[in-house]
DNA sequence: CCTACCGATCGGTAGG
DNA sequence: CCTACCGATCGGTAGG
């Protein structure tokens, strides 16, 4: 693993758990043990931490709920896989301070600039995949159908963050079993 | 209004949009026309400042979301009005940063202390008298069905921040309708 | 990768 | 309510 990579490793954890303008190059070089101009030169600026920190947690959240649901066929199998999977990524505290992406979404949607539009694109780009694996499983409303999963899982999320309410993860897969093709 | 007042209005304006934390004495008070210390005056710290702003909001929710419900009978029509109500709050952008209270629980809920409580007892509170409306409107299921909707609720808000979707809303208001008691 | 520094801003205080 | 200040920390730079 590369210093770069190390370094970005824990600036997901601290972004997960104190947002991403949390994520100070003194508090993360400090606890990485190196000086802030030596984490700094790896990136030339926070924004572009801050997008590095996006990035990788991207690929997080792809290798624990894209990548096991590929060997499903497409449609309903694959659709059902995604939805199980992006509840266990959250009930199994794959980021420490809970989901990265609602966290760092709240955070930014107010603050135009190239997080937001990094972090919309991301997001964009897997509520279409859910959506075009829904309308190959039959579904009567696509659109309508992530938007609902997509709450509800968020849903979870937030209760579980704010509430430590364990059964969250259980109410969102009893809602979202409701939705999925039989 | 007095001066106190005058700052907490602008106070949840730039907390829905900035969060908590973007609410800095500093700013606020050049926003303001005052001085620093004179603003810090009437908190007395921060945290203080933002307990305030939290129920401020608070205060705003009611009027806007719970009030307007109180016109109505208990149970089925009372919830009805709540749930539409909540998604209209919400609508109307009543606060400019979108939901005040998804924000700062989103930024709060790994930080313990006052705010955090403060945050949770408020939302608390608002999701019980919701469940306790559906309990007596023969919702099968009344905790089950505040997860959903509040789920819903917030899903349109963070769709409705991040990807601008005018139709969010209306999404949000047809999966609650398919909850509702008929 | 480092030390040493920059101006700006943070929350907060002293004294009036 | 104000001016004037405190130490700490911010993002970032210079120079090696």
């Amino acid at each position: 693993m590369s210093r770069r990579e190390a370094i970005l490793e824990r600036a997901v954890e601290v972004a997960s758990e104190e947002g991403l303008e949390g994520l100070t190059i003194g508090r993360l070089s400090s606890e990485l043990g190196l000086s802030k101009s030596g984490l700094f030169g790896h990136f030339g600026s926070k924004e572009e931490l801050q997008l590095a920190a996006v990035d990788a947690a991207s690929a997080i959240f792809f290798d624990e709920v894209v990548k096991p649901a590929l060997k499903e066929p497409e449609g309903a199998p694959r659709l059902r896989v995604y939805c199980h999977g992006w509840v266990g990524y959250l009930e199994r505290e794959v980021f420490s301070g809970g989901c990265f992406f609602a966290a760092a979404a709240a955070e930014f949607d107010g603050r135009p600039g190239p997080v937001r539009d990094r972090l919309r694109d991301g997001q964009g780009a897997w509520l279409d995949e859910l959506a075009k694996q829904a309308r190959v499983a039959g579904v009567e409303d696509p659109k309508q159908f992530v938007f609902e999963v997509h709450a509800l899982v968020q849903g979870a999320n937030a209760r579980y963050q704010l509430f430590d309410e364990q059964d969250a993860f259980a109410r969102a897969r009893r809602a979202i079993e409701r939705l999925l093709p039989a």
